[in-house]
This record gives C-alpha cells, sequence and structure tokens, in this order.
DNA sequence: GACCTAAATGAAAAAGTTTTTCACCTACCA
DNA sequence: TGGTAGGTGAAAAACTTTTTCATTTAGGTC
C-alpha cells in the first residue's frame, strides 16, 4: 500500500516537522502522482494548488520526506532527484528504459547472498540497493 | 574481464571515430580505475597525463563510449552521472558508506527473481543494478 | 611526406540544477 | 495570545551539463 497524504503528515508531526501549507501541497501532488517527478516538474504542478512557492521549499520538503522514508528517490535517466510516493514495505523498482514506467516489487530475498558476502568480506552490510532495468510490453510492441 | 583500452580504441576505430591523444587519455583512466567516476574526477585524473583537457571533451567522450556500450554509465545511490569501464563480466559492488571502499562480487543469483518478474509484469528485463551498502571490517572497529 | 576534409577540440558562454545565506514569517505549544 | 523554533522566499552562489564557434588535427588520398 502506498502511504496516504494523511498518514504522511501524521509521521512528520510525530518527527517534530511542522505541517505547513506549502507542505501539504507538495504532498498532494507526490502522493496524487503515478509517476516519479522531478523537483521542477512538482513546483510546476504545486503552483496550481498553492501559487508562489519556491522551488527551494521543493528541494527542501523533498529532503525531509526522503530521509523520513516517507517518498522515494529514484535514480532516473533524466536526473537524481526525481521522486515518487513510497511503499510502507522494503520495495525495488523495474523501470523501463524506454518510457520510464515504473513497477514496484518487493520480494527481493537478498538474505542468503547478503549473509555469504558479510561472511566472505567482513563488511557489516546495511543496506542495498536493486533494481531492474528493461523494456515493458508497450515499449516491446512499439519497437516491432 | 573488464575491456582493455586497446580493444575499446579497436571498436572506436571500426566505428568511425578518431583516435585522439585526449580519447586514449581519458580511455586510460577508465580503464585503470576500478571505480566509479564522475566527468569531474575523470577530468582530474586525466590532467595528470594530458594537461589542458576540457571538461567539455570529457563529456563528448563518455557519451560516444556509452553510446557504444564501451563503457557504463551508472544511477547509483551516490549520483547518476558516474562512468566506469565496461566489464564483460558480469558483477557488483559492495560499497563502505563510512571510507567508500569498494568490493566486487560476481554471483548474483537473481535469475530466478528475474523470470519471476519478467512473467509478472511482460518487461523484457535487459539489466540490473545491485549494489549493497554498510561498513568495512576496519570501519567497524574504528567506531568501537 | 604533403594535402584535404570531416571530425574533434578548447574556450567561453549559456542553460539548468542544487545549495547556501539571510531577513522575515508562522505553526504550534504553553 | 505570545514566544520561539522551525520554515519560507528571494537572491545569489556553487555546480553541472550543453551549446556555440573559431581553430586544430587524425587519418585517408595522392
Amino acid at each position: 500500500m502506498r502511504l496516504t497524504e494523511k498518514k504522511i503528515v501524521e509521521v512528520l508531526r510525530q518527527s517534530g516537522y511542522k505541517i505547513t501549507p506549502q507542505r501539504r501541497a507538495i504532498l498532494e501532488v507526490i502522493t496524487h502522482s503515478q509517476e516519479h517527478l522531478t523537483p521542477s516538474a512538482i513546483l510546476e504542478k504545486v503552483n496550481y494548488i498553492h501559487p508562489g512557492i519556491g522551488l527551494v521549499t521543493v528541494y527542501r520538503t523533498l529532503e525531509v520526506l526522503s530521509n523520513l522514508g516517507l517518498i522515494c528517490r529514484m535514480h532516473t535517466a533524466e536526473g537524481c532527484h526525481s521522486y515518487k510516493g513510497a511503499l510502507q514495505e522494503h520495495h525495488h523498482h523495474l523501470t523501463c528504459t524506454e518510457c520510464g514506467r515504473v513497477v514496484e516489487f518487493t520480494n527481493c530475498d537478498l538474505g542468503e547472498l547478503e549473509e555469504r558476502l558479510s561472511a566472505q568480506t567482513g563488511f557489516n552490510i546495511e543496506s542495498h540497493l536493486l533494481e531492474f532495468l528493461g523494456r515493458c510490453r508497450d515499449c516491446q510492441k512499439a519497437v516491432a
């Protein structure tokens, strides 16, 4: 389940952050979008709801939300600062290299590999980044 | 095995690109490095070999090499514009978040997961990005 | 080896993105 | 209804990436 705006506001408040109209507007944009959005794209959409918000505020809000794990930062061909609404669970992405569509999946089953690596290298493994790239059904058709 | 400079030069020539000293210098840096490098980091290293090369040339060369699949553009947690030598062999990295040390490993065993995802989503999966993050033995000691 | 030409280069500037600074404002608690 | 820590917007700084253009050069041809 994707986190709702309400749930995110709750977590923000519990973490000691203030709930400003700007943050609400940014949240509304992110939680209502299915794609990943760049800060500029978010700003553009936010300005329909709340004109006058600065790009700086968007950047700052995204950083807060991202640090709390409430939104998800994506590394796409367009740049390093695309964000999308986060899932509650640990998850990964399968991204279409052609159209950018993103599918989420949850069972990565890397525990065994992680243990093996840990034993071999002495590393204390804290996290992992796993992303699959390919072509979605539509883009495969488009080529054919 | 990582692609050698010689092999890359051969492909470049066959593809109709000229072999300039600048390109040679950039190739030397990339093929001799074990890490992912940003354009600026590449420029810095290149300037030891061939002072006076412009960052523009680095960008242009990286684009050519990347388009030919001779180097690999990485979208990692650290950034979106890092490049590394393309390996003939499939591999991944285990990176220390403290000191940046990188250990490579090869058996990722993601075939099963890949098949499952492919079947579920209709994606034709072309590649994956897998990176583990943690603390190496030394950095664990340093904290204790 | 000298010549020719398309491709490549470097410098400068433009365009874009992200961060920093700072004076002012406001959400929220007592 | 204050007081205050935290948040905001504007401007500017700091970076990164792309574009432009005059000059140079790699590599083929004679």
